[in-house]
DNA sequence: GATGATGTATAGCCTATGCTATATTTAAAT
DNA sequence: ATTTAAATATAGCATAGGCTATACATCATC
């Protein structure tokens, strides 16, 4: 491993970290629509444990990069990309969870440490995750 | 799973991030020291992929919090408690390395991945790897 | 249809991380 | 010993996420 790696990796886990408030946003918007028929910003802020205005400013941000749509003082919504994305988190998620848990992981524990490790998770790791629990 | 519950998840995710920088800095800064007897600013940011004025910036938090010491225009070091942290983030590394190639992760991205999801792993979870790979 | 409660947006602030440009110190070389 | 090169520090700026306080809309209720 030369020093150009590892400055890559790290440049790598950065760059995962910039994109994981997206996806928990967009994923707990899905479920707030597929709940509730649609996300207020209250509720996003409750869920997220955030205060209201933070909410806001995700949304905006979900917005400006083209994963959401909202008219002022309307629910939020998720464009079609934004939908696919939440859609690839949620099943990313359970992967992670059905990992840890098929390694030894208390349910519980699982739950609360796959929140994070979910973002850092390739494509590549993924696959290795899901072969190893099809060949249990 | 209620709400107050998920938004925890967050907080504690959002928490563990925080640390996350601090982890890769005081492990890098004990690696450079094992190398090279000690740790130069330079090296520092040559190896962590940032400007030097970052560097100098995330080990002016270092020594803040207590993991660090250093002198103006000289070497940077670990306290006690930052040559202990260094070492129990390199262990934990190292598991979850381990672990992601017991199930099937090529080296490659092992090593990629490890980057990012070892700072969210828990000592439940650890505890839980480590069993698994004495048990194989 | 006015009013009050609730929900949303905006303004302004803080901290953290990143950057570039530049000053300053140290160390090396002539 | 000076001068120059290299390393480090500092200044100043940007973005992102968090907060509180407050203004503004919407909606329900009377």
């Amino acid at each position: 491993m030369t020093d150009v790696d590892q400055a890559d990796r790290f440049a790598r886990a950065r760059e995962a970290q910039s994109v994981a408030l997206i996806e928990d946003y967009v994923e707990m918007i899905g479920d707030l629509i597929a709940e509730l028929g649609e996300a207020r910003v209250a509720d996003i802020a409750e869920r997220m444990g955030v205060a209201q205005p933070t909410a806001t400013k995700a949304v905006s941000r979900l917005k400006r990069e083209g994963f959401a749509t909202s008219r002022p003082y309307r629910g939020v919504f998720l464009t079609e990309e934004g939908a696919a994305l939440a859609e690839r988190v949620r099943a990313r998620h359970r992967t992670v969870v059905a990992l840890l848990r098929a390694v030894g992981v208390p349910e519980e524990v699982a739950e609360l440490d796959a929140e994070g490790i979910e973002h850092h998770v390739s494509e590549q790791t993924l696959k290795a995750f899901e072969r190893f629990l099809q060949g249990k």
